[in-house]
DNA sequence: CGTTATATGGAGAACGTTCTACAAATCATC
DNA sequence: GATGATTTGTAGAACGTTCTCCATATAACG
C-alpha cells in the first residue's frame, strides 16, 4: 500500500483528515463531506466515517477550517467585563449556541476604541463565522464597514437605520419611561436623572436613548420639557465626588433615576454613608437589575432589561444571517420595573 | 506583467501577503520575513514592505498562520462569568498583553466539565500559542495530557507536582489562616467555617486548600482539632436554605468565615432579613474582596488576592513558556486581611 | 584574480481543511 | 437494453501563511 506509505512518514502524531481517510479506507474528500453533512453520503460511508473518527478522536482544525470554509465558532465582543449585566448577556450566547456546534468567543475591549477595532479585525482574520458586538464604541458607519466582511449583530446600540448589521436592543427610551412612570405613581414630583457624563454622545448608546425617554416621560408627565439631568463621571475617583455633590445639594430633588445600577449602587452607598435615608429622603431606581440590586441589604429598585434574553434573541438572529438572510433586522424587548425598597418601603422588610 | 495578471484575476479584494509582494515589488517569501522580523532582511527591503503594507492596510490572517505557525493568541478558559472576582483576573491578562503582540479569546465553561473539555480542544485546534485556565474543574492528568500538546497555565489550581504545566496560585491556605487569625485577635472563640458543599472534592481547589488553612489556625489557636466546618450548596433554592438553616441554629458560632464573598455577601443579606446583627451577633469574613464587599451598604471583611495580579503573573509565565521555558513553575501570592464593618465596627461608621 | 565566507532575496513545499468538477455506479423509463 | 437521470464517491485545486532550502550578490582575503 504505497498511499499508507505516506501516513507512516508523518512524524507528528496529530490526527487529521488524512488519517481518518486512511483508517475507514475512504478518500479524504469523503471524510470531509460526513463532517460537514453535505449532499451524497450514503449510510454506510457515514458509519464507517464516524467509525473511524470515534476510534481515532478525529477533532478538524480549526485554523485549517477557517482558511476555506466555517469556523463555526462566532466571536463576542464585550465593552467591559466587569458590569454585571454583560455576563448575562454571554450566558444568553453559551445557552442557545450549547446544543448546536457553534462555540463562542469572548474578545474584553475595555472601552477603548483601538482594541476594539484590532479585536473585531483579529475575529476577522480569525475567519469566524459571526460576530456579536455588546454595547461598541465604534461609530456605526466604521461597524457597517465590518460588516461587509463578517455578519455583525449588534447588542445594546440603538441604529435603527443601519441596513448591513442587524440591532437588538431593549427599549431603553420606554425602560426610561417606565421608571419615570413608577416614581409618579409613588407619588413622586422633584424628580432627576443622573445619567453618564463623557463624550459618548452618540445617540446610539442606550444612555442617550434612556435620557431622551426620560424627558418624554417628564413632559407627559407636565412636568416642564426641561427635566435636570446630572451627569457623573465615568472613573473613580471623580465618581463619587459628582454623587456627593448630588447628595448634598440644598436643592437636591426628591427621587432620582440613575442610568444604571452600577451608579445607583454607589449612590446608595454613600446616601447611607451620608445620613440621607432611601427612600424617605430619597428614592433611587436604577438600571439593570443586576444581581446586586437584588441582595438584601441593597434593595434596590430598578429597570430589568433581561440581558440573557438579549444575548439568546441576538444569537438567533446572527445565525439566521449567517445561514443567509440578507436583510437587516433591528430587535426590540420591552424592559420591565422590578420594585424594590429603593422606591417604597414595603411593610414587611420595615428596617430591623 | 504576467504576473501580475494573476493578481488581478481575484474576484474577492482581501489584501493577503502576495498583493502585498505584487505592490512592494519583491517576493512572498520577503514579505513574511519582515513580518516576522527574521533573519536576513535589508533596511531597504524592510522599509519598501512596510509602506506597501501600511498604504494597503494589510493584516495576516490569524487563520492561516495557525495553520503554519504562531498564532500570537492566548486562550483564557473561565469557569464562571458571574464571580467578580473573574474578571479581575481578565483585567490583569489584558493588561500584560496589551502592549505585546499576542491577544486573548475567552471562552466560558459555566463549570461544566464536557463544555471545559471541548472548548480546550477548540482553542488548541485553533492552534493558540498557550492557554490560562482559571479554577478549571478537570483533573490534574487530564490537564497534563493537554499540555503536552500546549503550554498551560492554571490559576485557581493546587498542583504543585504539576511538571507539565505551570500554576500561580494565592496560598489560599495562608489566606484562611489569616482570616482565622483575624478573628481571633477580634476576641472571637466560637469560630465556623462555610465552605463549598458539592462533590468537588479535588485536593486541587481553592476551597479544599481554604478548609485546610482553617483547620490548622484553628488548632494552632487551641480550638479543638475538629473545627467545624459547614457545607453550602451551590444552586439556588438550597444554598438560601442551607443559610437560613444556619442563622437561625440554636448552636450559631459567634464568628464565620465564608470560602468566597458570594456565599459571605448573600449570608449578610439573609442575617439582615432575620434580624441578625453583624458583627454585634455574628461577625463575617469573605475571600476575595471583591468590589460588591467594598461597597459601603455591604462592608465585608474579606481576604484580599488580587485577581489581577495573579492574571498578570499567569500571563507572564505563560509567555515565558511559549518562549521555550519547560521546567515547572508553581508561583504563590500571599494575600492580605481587608478589614470592615463586618469583622468589627470601627467607630466612624457607627449605624446611622 | 580566484577562492571562500557572508548577507540578502526567492521558490516552493508544507499546514489541514473545503468544495468544485467530474467519474463511476445505480436506478428509471420506455 | 439503450438512454437519461440520479446518487455516491474521488481528485485535486484552492485558502494565506511559515519556513527550509537555494541562488545569487557582495565582501574578504590571500
Amino acid at each position: 500500500m504505497p498511499i499508507d506509505d505516506k501516513q507512516t512518514r508523518q512524524r507528528n502524531d496529530r490526527v487529521t483528515i488524512r488519517t481518518v481517510a486512511a483508517h475507514a479506507g475512504v478518500s479524504v474528500a469523503a471524510v470531509s463531506k460526513v463532517m460537514r453533512n453535505a449532499y451524497g453520503v450514503s449510510e454506510a460511508l457515514r458509519a464507517k466515517v464516524t467509525d473511524a473518527i470515534d476510534a481515532l478522536g478525529y477533532r478538524p482544525s480549526r485554523a485549517a477550517r477557517g482558511l476555506r470554509g466555517r469556523s463555526f465558532t462566532i466571536g463576542v465582543l464585550l465593552i467591559d467585563i466587569r458590569n454585571p449585566f454583560l455576563p448575562e448577556v454571554i450566558a444568553g450566547v453559551n445557552g442557545v449556541l450549547a446544543p448546536s456546534h457553534y462555540q463562542a468567543m469572548i474578545g474584553v475591549s475595555d472601552a477603548r476604541v483601538q482594541l476594539e477595532t484590532s479585536l473585531i479585525e483579529s475575529m476577522i482574520d480569525y475567519k469566524m463565522d459571526g460576530l456579536i458586538l455588546v454595547a461598541p464604541r465604534l461609530p456605526a458607519e466604521i461597524i457597517a464597514k465590518f460588516a461587509v466582511q463578517i455578519p455583525i449583530v449588534a447588542v445594546g446600540y440603538h441604529a435603527a437605520g443601519a441596513t448591513a448589521f442587524d440591532t437588538v436592543n431593549a427599549d431603553d427610551q420606554r425602560g426610561a419611561e417606565i421608571a419615570v412612570e413608577a416614581l409618579l405613581a409613588c407619588g413622586y414630583r422633584d424628580i432627576e436623572m443622573l445619567s453618564l457624563g463623557e463624550r459618548e454622545g452618540h445617540a446610539v448608546s442606550v444612555v442617550r436613548q434612556r435620557e431622551i425617554g426620560f424627558r418624554r416621560a417628564m413632559q407627559r408627565g407636565g412636568l416642564g420639557s426641561s427635566a435636570p439631568i446630572g451627569k457623573i463621571p465615568i472613573a473613580s475617583p471623580k465618581r463619587e465626588e459628582a454623587m456627593r455633590r448630588f447628595l448634598s445639594r440644598k436643592d437636591r430633588p426628591r427621587a432620582v433615576f440613575c442610568w444604571s445600577d452600577l451608579d445607583a449602587i454607589t449612590l446608595l452607598s454613600l446616601a447611607r454613608e451620608m445620613n440621607v435615608r432611601v427612600p424617605e429622603d430619597l428614592a433611587v431606581i436604577g438600571y439593570d437589575n443586576s444581581s446586586t440590586a437584588a441582595l438584601g441589604l441593597v434593595n434596590l429598585a430598578s429597570i430589568d432589561q433581561s440581558g440573557r434574553e438579549l444575548g439568546q434573541v441576538a444569537t438567533r438572529a446572527l445565525i439566521s444571517r449567517i445561514e443567509g438572510r440578507s436583510a437587516a433586522e433591528h430587535i426590540f424587548q420591552i424592559p420591565s420595573l422590578v420594585s424594590r425598597n429603593s422606591l417604597v418601603r414595603s411593610r414587611d422588610t420595615e428596617q430591623g
